[in-house]
Order: structure tokens, then C-alpha cells, then sequence
DNA sequence: GTCTATACGCTGATAGAC
DNA sequence: GTCTATCAGCGTATAGAC
């Protein structure tokens, strides 16, 4: 399905254009919601109104759209977060509380966020676009976010757990908070017993 | 790919036996793997051990195959569930607590969880599954669920909100809890200003 | 109940005219 | 830059022997 040699810079880009962006945004839509596998070239074709082998003016192949969407998914949020470290409108506490907000939105509610699943999917087949999204996206929003962070005053020294923040947030505490307040919510108009 | 008759009971089941189960355990792992339009029945028969075309001996279809293998998938927790509600060994707040442990690994953990996202993708080809899966396992999760607080000498009233209940946790409420836990986390070691 | 052989549509992809 | 025509291979599914 796809080599080492898929993955590369834009410099495989056959064509560049509105036409491209186009063609890139209706087929994410298309991956999203059909999945890689479950979405066919004669598909996309059709959604963009085109026939199945002037696809292969813009991509080479269907492995090469495909990671050109998830690219372009993460991308947007990337620039929204560099943009917010060189906003100087705003005060140290609204850039990071803005780039906590845009790290939810494309972590769990974004189109960018709902592609994970996708690369599940062709994780075995394209390793390479597993790596290249971590390296290029997870990692990247990292950097921005601490680069944001040390705009401020702030000691260098408290970022060095950083890396541990997923640690914030472990499934069983989260587990535990949320049959909690189940709880709670259950037996606040308790009017009987329990046993 | 489906028709509406498609979805039954059992009573489209072609063989049973345990090379069934075996073959249904199997390809869940296969599906929750690769997804659905991701698993070929080739590579299904090869993971089993027998010929594509002894395949459909036990199920009429690749279709029927997936929803045998998603309704596997819930019905172990509903007899969890079923079972927790007729254990008198357990006091009542037990059974309570019991039962949202057994839904949230149900709904976040389990491998039955991780089929919620298989069904999506196949909503649009086997809209009965998405309903089936509805009725059958989200319905009688709240059902059972129900029973088990009803066990308890509490007011039914204040079950009457009970379909609320996920309201409790709207995604504004968890985003915000999640962003000030980092935003605490990020200010606890501060020496410095904050501008 | 599993096998071999086979039907046939659809897949991703290419060649070459315009 | 889009088209028609075409390819080899794989997809699901069936027929029928053992």
C-alpha cells in the first residue's frame, strides 16, 4: 500500500491551487466519515465532481491524500497557537488560558481531533504518517504551548515534569471522579434507607 | 451492502457451536483493529485457520459476521449487569457502585467500547446495527441500571430526571474542569509575576 | 464442515487523446 | 487539467466435490 518513500515534505505535491484545497477538504469529510478503507477513489471522485483519473493529477496515490489531509487537519491548529504566542494584545494568563482552548478543540471536539481514529486505522499500513503525526503535531503543540508559558515570568524550573502532564489526568482518577458524582447525583434526594 | 433483513435474531444464525464463537472472538480483534472495510474476509479466514468460502458456512455474510460480532461485544456486560442486579450478597449501595463500574468499562475500556467507533463507520450501510445497538444495548444498560437503584428503598421520583443524566456531564463543563486542573497545575510552583 | 474452483464487480492506478 | 479507455488484482460470494 504505501513505502518509506510516501511520506516526504510538499515537495511531492503535484499540483498546487485553490483546486487542491478543495479536493483535500471534501475528501477529509469523506474520511471521516466513511473511514480509510471504506471510502473508494471512485467516492471521492464523485463528491468533488470529477473523474477518478484526474485524481491522480493532484495525488499520486490515495495514500498520498490521504496524509496530505491529515496534515492540513492538524496544521490550522498549529498556526492558531503560533499566532497566540506572538499576540501581544493579550496578557500572559489569556494566551495560555486561550491556548488551553484551542489544545481542547482539536484534542477532543475538531475535525484535526476526530482524525485519530483514522490513523489508527492505517497505522500498520503507513507507519510513517503515525510518526510524522506525533512528531509533527503532537509534539509541535508542546513546544508552541511552552513557548507560550515561558512568555511569562515564570521559573523554567516547574516545566521540567511538563512531559508528565498526561500523568494529570490518569484514567482511573478520571473513572473514580465521574462514578463520584454519579453517586452523589443518586443520593442527593434520598428520602428512605440504602441497605 | 445490507438489507433490512439483515438485522434479526438468531434465528439467521447458520451453525453453532464453539468454531463460531472462536471464529466471532477472532474477527472482533481483526475489526477493532482495522475496521470494518479494513478486514477482508480473506484475512478473517486466514486469522481463523480455514478457507474464505468455509467462512460462509457460519455466516451468511460479511455483514452478518460484524453483527454477530458487535452484539457479542454487549452482551457479556448486560449479563454483568443483569447478574449484579439479582446478587443479594452485595448491599445495595454495592450493587449501585458495582454496576457504574461495570458500565464505565463498558462504555470507555472495554473492547466493547471500542466498537462504538466501528459502528459509526458502518452507520450509513447497516442503519439497523446503529439502532439494534441502541435498543438492545444502550436502552438496557439504562434499564438495568435503573432496576439495580430501584433495589434500594428510594423515591421513584427522583429517577424521573434520570434520562438527564447525561446532562451531568456536558462537554463545556468537563473542558473548563480539565483547563483550570493545568492552568492550577501551571501556577502552584509560581514565583515570578504573571503578566 | 471444509475444501477447490470460479463468477464477477469494484479497486487503485496508468496510458494517452484533447 | 480533465477526459475516455483500460488494466491487473482483490473484493465478496457461490457451486459443488469430498
Amino acid at each position: 500500500m504505501s513505502s518509506t518513500a510516501d511520506v516526504k515534505k510538499s515537495s511531492d505535491i503535484r499540483a498546487g491551487g485553490d483546486r487542491r484545497i478543495e479536493i483535500i477538504d471534501i475528501s477529509t469529510r469523506m474520511f471521516l466519515d466513511h473511514g480509510f478503507a471504506g471510502t473508494s477513489m471512485s467516492q471521492l471522485a464523485d463528491a468533488c465532481g470529477i473523474r477518478k483519473a484526474s485524481f491522480y493529477h493532484h495525488f499520486r496515490s490515495k495514500d498520498e491524500l490521504f496524509i496530505q489531509c491529515v496534515i492540513k487537519g492538524y496544521e490550522s491548529a498549529l498556526v492558531r497557537l503560533a499566532q497566540l504566542e506572538q499576540d501581544d494584545a493579550l496578557t500572559h494568563d489569556e494566551r495560555v488560558s486561550h491556548a488551553l482552548e484551542v489544545l481542547y478543540e482539536v484534542t477532543v471536539n475538531s475535525p484535526a481531533g476526530k482524525i485519530s481514529p483514522l490513523i489508527a486505522e492505517v497505522s500498520r499500513s503507513m507507519p510513517e504518517l503515525s510518526e510524522r503525526f506525533f512528531n509533527e503535531n503532537i509534539l509541535l503543540q508542546r513546544e508552541t504551548l511552552l513557548k507560550i508559558v515561558q512568555r511569562g515570568s515564570l521559573s523554567l524550573a516547574m516545566f521540567t515534569t511538563l512531559p508528565d502532564l498526561d500523568a494529570l489526568f490518569p484514567t482511573e482518577k478520571l473513572k473514580k471522579g465521574h462514578c463520584d458524582a454519579i453517586l452523589a447525583y443518586l443520593a442527593r434526594p434520598r428520602n428512605g434507607t440504602s441497605g
